[in-house]
DNA sequence: AGCACGCCGACT
DNA sequence: GTCGGCGTGCTC
């Protein structure tokens, strides 16, 4: 007997699992995962639709409690089908349930911009509905008296009020619409972002530079190769900043188009704005479509349906935009390859590079990848020959890259000067401005400053419920970051009474405060997570700085990507070293890449530009290596400390990441899991690391700690992780712990 | 979501 | 007793 794992509704909360149904005997051949299957469903054996996620000889369900699978939809299946393969493939490499990794690639809700626009509308004068109250106000009804209560004062209630907080069941509604008081209307508004759209477009197509031209051609002969067995290499385009990489993506995507086949375009979130948006438009008109994480269900619904029923032929997104449903995937290309934002944070806790290329294998499309500071893992798989590596050398308009200058900040402080700025800093900025050019000041932190503490006894003052350091607000707050804690500055140390307490570490507007007392007459933006919360900020800002409204704009690292501006002669980043100590074994690659790309704002436009480091580290290769924009030797360096030390991409990392309410019952369960791997005679490669707390130890009244294992193979990680599921589930203890898994 | 079941007040 | 809403919980 075969048996069938069934998603039935992914739109459900509470159908959050699967359901096991038999397989007929004659369906047997039909039925496959990620296949469509109508099935009875309810006490009512109502008919669904469900999705296929796996298939079994087995089920723990006693038999009489099962049915039976009435039809598989063989039209259907094409389309979600792929996509719940590819779950299924996500399921395995990243460790989370079937669920999980569907409700990933398919978010369709199938009709969500009705639902979510219904509403109960009153048709009856308010007098009726009053007489209608004094007759049912006496004891029972009490579901109709709230309702009526309701649509007295409103003229019409949304419906998720109207059931959730109301509690309208549906022979309220029957009673009310039978009466004439009131019926349900749907309302569809739409109302999509307006990106510009097709009356931008131009169809303007620029001419290649003869590097551009090189390039594509390589690219073009890599895509043209068919290889027997299926092999279709990954093309990685190394290109600086400002060598015209979207360009070289049109020029791809034109031809794929050409064939009949449809694209997807991802770029980082930050990206995604107007400017870059417009280009896409201005080049393929209407067939453009756009994902964004500011767009309703409803919106984005829409976009997906444009894409299924063939009414786009371009997605332009974020990570999600990878799940878009094309009927004939010809392309993904990834933009900004390295950025952090291409990995979910949420289980399963995918990679877009790697699930593109999955996805890339399994409809036999092409992946483009696109970063002038390639992740490592993308570069080393341009090594061995996995990906092809096809470089772009010179800059687009300009022929030299700015001349970098490393300050180290050790002697500022030791000859006295406590400020943020060098001296050499601060003569460049006056030099700057004076010249009538504009100047970028860079720092790899939001917010103001990174904490604060005694000076006297080093107490560090923290939020009481996520345990990391509260940040110091000009308002005279201290904020947490991570729940939005809020609580006034202290003025005497908690711990030792020693008044002098207070911030170090610069933020954005310390040093604001700073330029501003040094130049007084400059005009000064300043960017970070503060400034552009409300929409259009972002744009606003930029563009402002874009038209020379200001001289010198601060920020964090929203400031480093995108945009030209002509004017920029000054780089300046203020703690290069701020980002080395972050995102732990990462640290080295994310400072060559923040400096690299901050280095290349400078003289983008006809003037000469140059870049200034301040560090605490002036002799570290990824600074060095970023002040000479020399990635193969940061990349050989970083490679090296990689292998030493095992990590990604030199050996493959998982995490198990277990989290619980309880600190004591989590610390228990963790060690559980370390003794158990112990246990099962693992090979002397496998490095088991911890359990230790995690770099957020708590967040939300919630703990984390974290096992990491390291082995060569992937595959001996995915066996840990399997027996680590089966132990779970088997063994007490850990009915209150969520273990999730991260390949990092 | 949709459906049935058990509960409880009102009425014969 | 019985009728008919109401709230709850389950759906392989």
């Amino acid at each position: 007997m075969l048996y069938a794992q069934v998603i039935v509704d992914i739109s459900q909360e509470a159908l959050d699992h699967t359901f096991s149904y038999i397989v007929p005997e004659e369906m047997t051949g039909a039925v496959f995962i990620g296949a469509v299957v109508r099935i009875p469903f309810g006490r009512g054996d109502r008919e669904r639709k469900g999705y296929v996620v796996d298939l079994s000889d087995t089920c723990t369900l006693p038999p009489q409690m099962l049915k039976e699978i009435r039809e598989v939809c063989t039209r259907e299946s094409t389309g979600d089908g792929r996509l719940i393969a590819l779950a299924g493939w996500m399921k395995e490499t990243y460790g989370s349930t079937m669920f999980q990794a569907s409700r990933t690639v398919l978010p369709v809700r199938e009709k969500v911009e009705t639902r979510q626009a219904r509403i109960l509308v009153r048709l009856a004068d308010p007098q009726v509905i009053t007489e209608q109250l004094e007759k049912y106000s006496s004891s029972r009804y009490r579901a109709r008296t709230r309702i009526l209560q309701a649509l007295l004062t409103q003229e019409s209630i949304p419906w998720a009020a109207a059931s959730r907080e109301l509690g309208m069941t549906p022979g309220v509604l029957t009673y009310l619409t039978e009466n004439g008081l009131a019926e349900v209307r749907t309302e569809i508004s739409q109302g999509l972002i307006d990106y510009g759209g097709q009356e931008t477009k131009k169809n303007t197509a620029p001419e290649l530079t003869e590097n551009q031209r090189a390039a594509l051609n390589q690219i073009l002969e890599e895509f043209a190769v068919t290889d027997p067995r299926g092999l279709r290499r990954p093309v990685l385009l190394q290109g600086v900043t400002g060598s015209g990489k979207t360009l070289i993506y049109m020029e791809v995507i034109e031809r794929v188009l050409a064939a009949g086949r449809q694209v997807i375009v991802l770029i980082p979130e930050i990206a995604l704005t107007y400017q870059t948006v417009n280009r896409f438009y201005a080049r393929f008109g209407s067939r453009v479509s756009v994902l964004n994480s500011r767009m309703s269900r409803g919106e984005r619904y829409e976009q997906l349906r444009r894409a299924r029923d063939g009414e786009s032929s371009v997605m332009v997104g974020p990570r999600s935009a990878l799940f878009t449903p094309f009927p004939d995937l010809g392309l993904i290309i990834i933009d900004e390859e390295h950025e952090t934002t291409y990995k979910s944070e949420q289980s399963p806790r995918y990679h877009a590079r790697e699930t593109a290329v999955q996805r890339a294998l399994m409809e036999d499309a092409r992946v483009l990848l696109g970063s002038a500071t390639p992740s490592l893992e993308a570069y080393s798989r341009a090594m061995e020959g996995t990906y092809r590596l096809v470089r772009m050398d010179a800059r687009y308009g300009v022929f030299t890259l700015p001349p970098v200058k490393i300050v180290d900040m050790r002697q500022e402080f030791r000859k006295g000067n406590r400020s943020i700025l060098s001296r050499t800093l601060q003569q460049e900025l006056a030099d700057c401005l004076e010249h009538g050019n504009q100047a970028m000041l860079f720092l790899n932190r939001r917010g103001y400053a990174a904490f604060v503490s005694c000076r006297n006894c080093g107490e560090v003052i923290k939020c009481p419920h996520c345990d990391v350091a509260l940040s110091e607000h000009n308002n005279g707050r201290m904020i947490c970051h991570y729940c939005g804690y809020e609580t006034p500055r202290l003025t005497v140390c908690p711990v030792c009474g020693s008044p002098h307490i207070g911030g170090f570490k610069a933020g954005t507007q310390q040093v604001e405060k700073t330029v501003r007392d040094l130049l007084p007459q400059s005009r000064i933006l300043r960017m970070d997570y503060d400034t552009t919360r409300t929409k259009g900020s972002y744009e606003k800002i930029l563009s402002s700085f874009a038209r020379h409204e200001a001289d010198i704009l601060i920020g964090t690292q929203m400031i480093v990507k995108g945009h030209d501006f002509p004017d920029v002669t000054l780089v300046g980043a203020l703690a290069a070293d701020l980002s080395l100590g972050s995102d732990g074994f990462r640290g080295a690659e994310r400072t060559y890449q923040l400096l690299a790309q901050a280095a290349g704002r400078a003289g983008r436009g006809s003037k000469e530009g140059k870049a200034l480091f301040q560090t605490y580290h002036p002799e570290h290769y990824s600074i060095r290596a970023a002040a000479r924009q020399d990635y193969e030797a940061f990349y050989n360096e970083e490679m090296s400390f990689r292998s030493l030390m095992d990590y990604p991409p030199a050996a493959h990392l998982m995490a198990v990441l277990g989290s619980c309410a309880d600190q004591d019952q989590l610390t228990l369960a963790m060690n559980c899991l370390r003794m158990f791997i112990g246990k099962l005679h693992p090979p002397a490669s496998l490095h088991v690391i911890g359990p230790a707390p995690a770099a957020v130890e708590k967040v939300r009244d919630v703990y984390y700690r974290v096992l990491y294992l390291k082995h060569a193979q992937a595959s001996a990680l995915d066996a840990v992780r399997e027996r680590l599921d089966r132990y779970i589930a088997m063994n007490e203890g850990f009915e209150d712990i969520t273990i999730q898994y991260d390949m990092q």
